[in-house]
DNA sequence: CATTCCCTTTAGTATGTACTAATACCATAC
DNA sequence: GTATGGTATTAGTACATACTAAAGGGAATG
């Protein structure tokens, strides 16, 4: 319980595991050392610092749980990268695509000064620019289905890039270049379940995505 | 010469650095120890790490100067760091005396996309809220006087608060609510150098300065 | 049952950034 | 010429954050 405010490695290690829970993922120090892309046995120590201050709780089968304290910080980190990246889109006009890695450094130099801020300017978005909720607002994006269980012909709309697809830029460039983006429409064109792809159609042509990342992409159904 | 980034700790270092040697003050490590507020064989070590890594060099005398590259990166921060405090003050309305210690811990984050996309919206500023020059303008700041070298009855315009003096909040607190921020007028008032005391009057009533805070305010006097 | 796979931990190391205590160096002043 | 004050360094330590190599555990699968 001895640090009042997360390090900005703790920040990172907080909103991760706050989203796995989120999603109901199972928290486990593996998912961490891939999503963090550190090794295994930095997170174990930096786990054992995170059980000392009381940010989280280990359970006997290994299962990270965030604690009361640890929810508050990582709801908090989440806003302001959250916040941040409107601010880059809407005020500083950064593409769409460059949003998340440039917030994902200021995120951690917030205050709750400038947060306030930024709720103010911004009208208190309930969802990131890629269509992610703010923490509390989940029941907003429940109601989107994942793109990979449309089938030909479906008339959608874009609404959500799962955060963890927000970490490849090229990909985020892709999806930006090919107007994957929340609030396009689309059609599906064509499924290649064999391939693993699913093809559709927008105003800027014919966009070709693998069936992994469909999954994280969510869409509302057009009749 | 093997780091291309500094690290925000070397980033405060090139700051401080560039600025005293802008001034013209002597650049030793004591001054950044002071300065920095860390210890001096602290100040030792990382000056160490500073050298073997091409930002500085230290002359036989013990004198720090910047390299070429110590210098743009210097530059580099202090333009971040600058134009930050423009983005809180102008678009997201912190209050002027706070500006620094948030823009201070964000400057750090700030890529060059952002630090050109800022510059645009904030019409390529030559000094920063609070009147010091960004790098390269030195000659705009140049022409004003220490506010502690003016006279009784003197009409003056405060235009400048050296970047020191922005360290401290509750001074700066205290500039701020008595009026004394860049383009105010004032009035000397009174000055008692065994009191090492300057008191003014503006719009907001009578203001007491001592005279050491009074060196590093520099002021347009009026005819 | 043994092998394999996934996960975690231990052991040892490195680096940046901090500290205190003690030492050393130099110039100026008495 | 010795004392003082300002400055810098060495020595030893601490902590957060990273790494690799190696070992250990548990579950599933042949």
């Amino acid at each position: 319980m001895t640090e009042l405010t997360p390090t900005p490695t703790i920040e990172d290690y907080l909103g991760i595991i706050f989203t796995l829970e989120r999603d109901g993922e199972e928290v486990i120090g593996a998912r961490l050392s891939e999503l963090l892309e550190v090794s295994a046995p930095t997170v174990t120590v930096t786990l054992r610092r995170m059980v000392r201050d009381g940010w989280i709780n280990i359970t006997p089968a290994r299962k990270i749980e965030l604690t009361p304290k640890g929810v508050d910080a990582a709801k908090a980190v989440i806003r302001r990268h959250m916040l941040t990246e409107w601010m880059l889109a809407k005020i500083l006009n950064l593409p769409w695509s460059k949003v998340h890695e440039e917030a994902h450094r200021i995120e951690h130099s917030i205050s709750s000064e400038v947060e306030l801020s930024l709720i103010d300017k911004l009208d208190d978005p309930a969802l990131c620019p890629h269509g992610n909720p703010m923490p509390g607002q989940e029941s907003i994006s429940s109601k989107w289905k994942p793109l990979s269980e449309c089938i030909t012909g479906d008339k959608i709309i874009i609404e959500r890039i799962h955060e963890f697809l927000e970490e490849d830029p090229v990909l985020m460039d892709y999806l930006e270049s090919n107007q994957i983006v929340p609030g396009k429409q689309a059609v599906i064109n064509e499924i290649l379940p064999f391939n693993k792809t699913i093809t559709l159609k927008n105003e800027s042509g014919i966009v070709t995505l693998g069936l992994d990342i469909a999954k994280s992409i969510y869409i509302e159904k057009q009749h």
